[in-house]
DNA sequence: GCGTAAAACGAACGTTCGTGCTATATTGCC
DNA sequence: GGCAATATAGCACGAACGTTCGTTTTACGC
């Protein structure tokens, strides 16, 4: 193993200890904030020392970028790649949905959605932790804005909404969910909540059936599987 | 000790100093958060010293339970009292949320709806401030379920929909206005609100006339109304 | 194995935090 | 106007913060 092919591969130390510190670091954010996230902590909770710890980073906006960026690549998993094994339209759409209330319900993170903590911490203060914090919720409305007007393409879904108003609508149900269920501790929450969207899409179901409400239309020619990963990455 | 009548009228210079103490600690802890909000920068602030201050309250936790009650306070005089001027029921529903948009798109606190804020800093940590702002969030969801309960009663809205769900509903509407508008800065995200809100109640007005307050402009004039929902939430 | 570069450490820095303690100014009732 | 009560200031403290620096330990290609 020279410094050839596989030194890519073969991580440095220094690299699999980072990546240890920012899962951890990662956690801590979605419970106590970015600004909660304090490195003597992080230290700590990782059994190494402060100067060891900072020395990966070189600055607290640098960790805290650092941590966003794990995050966002933790949503990623979670929530984007399972989602988009499904028929993109309307079956996305709906599975987009019911994953990140999965993501949001489980442990993936142990404060709740990591974003809206976050974006509910820095949206008063400057900065390039705020920016790309708001950048990333951005791409996450995109996503849901894009899903919903492939699902109106393909006759899915009615066109008396805006992509991006469905796509606001909702974030906000979501966002309402984890503020809930943070708040009060009751994971009955998620369910309702998949009600109440799973309710609003059939009510924008494309307007040509006055047809049942559980079983779900099957009105586009069955495609099993378009696996197009268009997705942002970079 | 000889407690004149007018002891209880005329307010000591202590008590305007705290309340005025309070006013500033309400904005600054909205904008940086209930921890943010440091006793030494309030002092400069107020233009005065640090140990002054805080002579007043005994402790940064009892400061902090003071500001979330100034700001219940404000936030009474600003939403709860004009909507119930409002005869109740659908009315007074619709009142309360229009009246709660202007109130988070106007700068009644300086970073946007307090409670938003103070529950998503201190969701992930016990104690009796998050206790406090629990509370006080839960009268907010009671007074939404109530005044829905009303309507009900009133025969001007469907009982298709649990008061509780609708609430819930409504106010992740409005975390989800105030999230974007504290985070990308565009105001007309409360119209869209205000009309999405407006558009499920006018999707749940009891089965009767339509009152058509507000005409929509449709593009399909063929539908008059929309079709009672069928669909019976558990 | 050796030598070097990376990684981790330990101690200390300057600040800022919340919080006491004590003295002084101010208020408000007789 | 005098006097007790109250309000505010000044100062200091210990702890925790992010950060720097010099040293020591570890990893790893040769």
């Amino acid at each position: 193993m020279t410094t050839s092919a596989t030194a890519k591969a073969v991580r440095a130390k220094g690299d699999r200890t980072r990546q240890a510190i920012l899962r951890a670091a990662v956690d801590v954010a979605s419970e106590e904030g970015l600004e909660g996230l304090t490195i003597g902590r992080l230290a700590t909770e990782m059994g190494m020392s402060k100067s060891g710890l900072f020395a990966h980073f070189g600055s607290k906006e640098e960790l805290q970028l650092a941590t966003v960026e794990a995050a966002r690549e933790v949503f990623i998993e979670a929530v984007i790649h399972p989602s988009f094994e499904s028929t993109r339209g309307l079956a996305r759409l709906r599975r987009l949905c019911e994953v990140w209330l999965d993501y949001a319900n489980g442990q993936v993170f142990r404060g709740g959605c990591f974003f809206f903590a976050a974006s509910a911490e820095f949206d008063g203060r400057p900065g390039p932790v705020r920016d790309r914090v708001a950048a990333i919720m951005r791409e996450w409305l995109t996503t849901l804005e894009r899903t919903a007007r492939e699902a109106q393409a393909a006759g899915e879904l009615s066109r008396d909404v805006t992509p991006a108003q469905l796509a606001f609508e909702i974030n906000a149900l979501e966002l309402g969910a984890n503020w809930a269920f943070q708040l009060y501790g009751d994971a009955r929450v998620f369910a309702q909540t998949r009600e109440a969207i799973l309710q609003r899409l059939r009510g924008l179901s494309a307007a040509d059936a006055p047809q049942a409400t559980r079983p779900r239309p099957k009105r586009s020619p069955r495609k099993t599987k378009a696996p197009e990963k268009k997705h942002v990455r970079g």
